[in-house]
DNA sequence: AACGATCTGTATGCTATCTCACAGATAAAA
DNA sequence: TTTTATCTGTGAGATAGCATACAGATCGTT
């Protein structure tokens, strides 16, 4: 069995266990695959279970009265979903979709719960996770009150950087590939708003799309103009700094 | 010392607690007061303790960059708020000011923490609550993706019915006094698009306005229209059941 | 009762964004 | 490679909601 344990390991709410624990939850645990476009789990299901995702990727969303799907969150491997159903079982509020084929652990409820009894590592854990995701959809929640979308937009994209960007010679390369549709759904704007806003950044030299691939040339000035606060990681190179306002001032 | 308890019985996280926790929690704590219009914190202020409101009423807000208020929560005599101080302190992100002269329990963070550490049910407490607010932000937000302002305002009216409101011959009385700029600032709107959406609604018999204090006439119906579950207890008694279909069809 | 401050109601343009419609591009499947 | 499905780009017209402006109502205070 023990090839199985590294999933468990892998996650940070798991990571403190004895091997005494893991063997336990994985014992009651079971391992599913998932084609992309498969259903994990929709609303109105009841939730008695966790999942952690080990390879692949999905997606959280909601489908409003109009038929519309509003994006509520990607969920990628290593990372916990459907969480609330450690509060207890109401019923699951979204649907949780496999975008790419992807590998899931189901935990039951009732495992994380004696866990976070017996563990206040756990019982932390869990806290946290619930107090951070808490904090990013109050921060989108702000991010989309009283915003243009081009603002929204923007916000969404240096979202996006800090978790999937990757520092480039170019700039900031976002490396997961959304269709405009797919950021109009989270944005709640558009797919044609959301086309002709990109053209505009790529014509303001604020962007670059390659092969469906965003790269942010001007990660820093974005980040100014609608008050965000970069993470110094994803910040141009010292030597080049200022690079943005210069180029902003030629156009 | 005793005399002072009961807030702290009061609240659901602490009521389990025993006499010697109670005190411990008590001896280290603070009360102030706060009169109306005043800043319990702001952003940037480092987060190092929890709140617990004991009497009156605070709002929780974010400033935009165009200077408009956008309202996050509001909080109630019992609640916690500035909870995320748990987590381990980073900044405060919003504004925390008093509505009402309000008297308020400040409890340095490391006091929660080991509290936390000790007892399985105040983790467990926590983590419900973190959990609790994260399904309304999340739900909240779903209310504000793709829909129009009047759908956003009714989602709101329903919301603050489901927390304040009573119900009473006319219908669901809401127990709270909100200027149209509040509730604009809530659903991310204007004073005027509030004030005509409002007007609307009262012609269409929906809801009334007496002195200022919203009662919804035909709460089924308009949960009905954009898709909310309404609490039971709000409902029609059942010999009035029907009634804003004839009402709808009438007019 | 009278004053000032804050709210509410209403009208008038203006503009961002949506809807609808279609054509060309790119990726996936065969 | 060819075919098919899914994406992207662009335009024209309709409209919801915005900013601005001002008048009257209501509240709270003295």
């Amino acid at each position: 069995m023990d090839k199985n344990f590294w999933y468990l390991k892998n996650c940070d709410l798991f990571e403190r266990l004895s091997q005494d624990q893991i063997a336990h939850v994985e014992r009651n645990s079971s391992v599913r695959q998932f084609g992309r476009g498969n259903l994990v789990y929709l609303p109105t299901e009841s939730s008695d279970s966790v999942f952690l995702l080990l390879a692949g990727r999905i997606k959280l969303y909601h489908i409003t009265g109009e038929g519309k799907q509003a994006l509520l969150a990607l969920i990628e491997p290593g990372e916990l979903f459907g969480e609330l159903a450690i509060l207890g079982g109401g019923e699951r509020e979204e649907y949780a979709e496999a975008m790419l084929k992807s590998t899931i652990l189901r935990i039951p409820g009732p495992i994380i719960q004696t866990l976070m009894e017996q563990h206040a590592t756990v019982s932390l854990g869990v806290t946290k996770l619930m107090g951070l995701r808490r904090q990013r959809v109050e921060q989108r929640l702000k991010s989309l009150l009283f915003r243009s979308n081009r603002d929204r937009l923007t916000y969404l994209l240096l979202d996006l950087a800090e978790k999937y960007g990757r520092l480039t010679s170019q700039g900031v390369l976002i490396n997961i590939k959304l269709s405009h549709q797919e950021l109009a759904s989270i944005i709640g704007s558009t797919r044609e708003t959301v086309t002709v806003l990109l053209g505009e950044m790529q014509d303001e030299r604020s962007i670059e799309i390659q092969k469906r691939q965003i790269i942010l040339r001007k990660a820093q000035h974005l980040a100014h103009t609608i008050d965000f606060k970069l993470t110094p990681a994803l910040q141009a190179k010292p030597d080049q700094s200022g690079e943005y306002l210069l180029r902003g001032a030629e156009a």
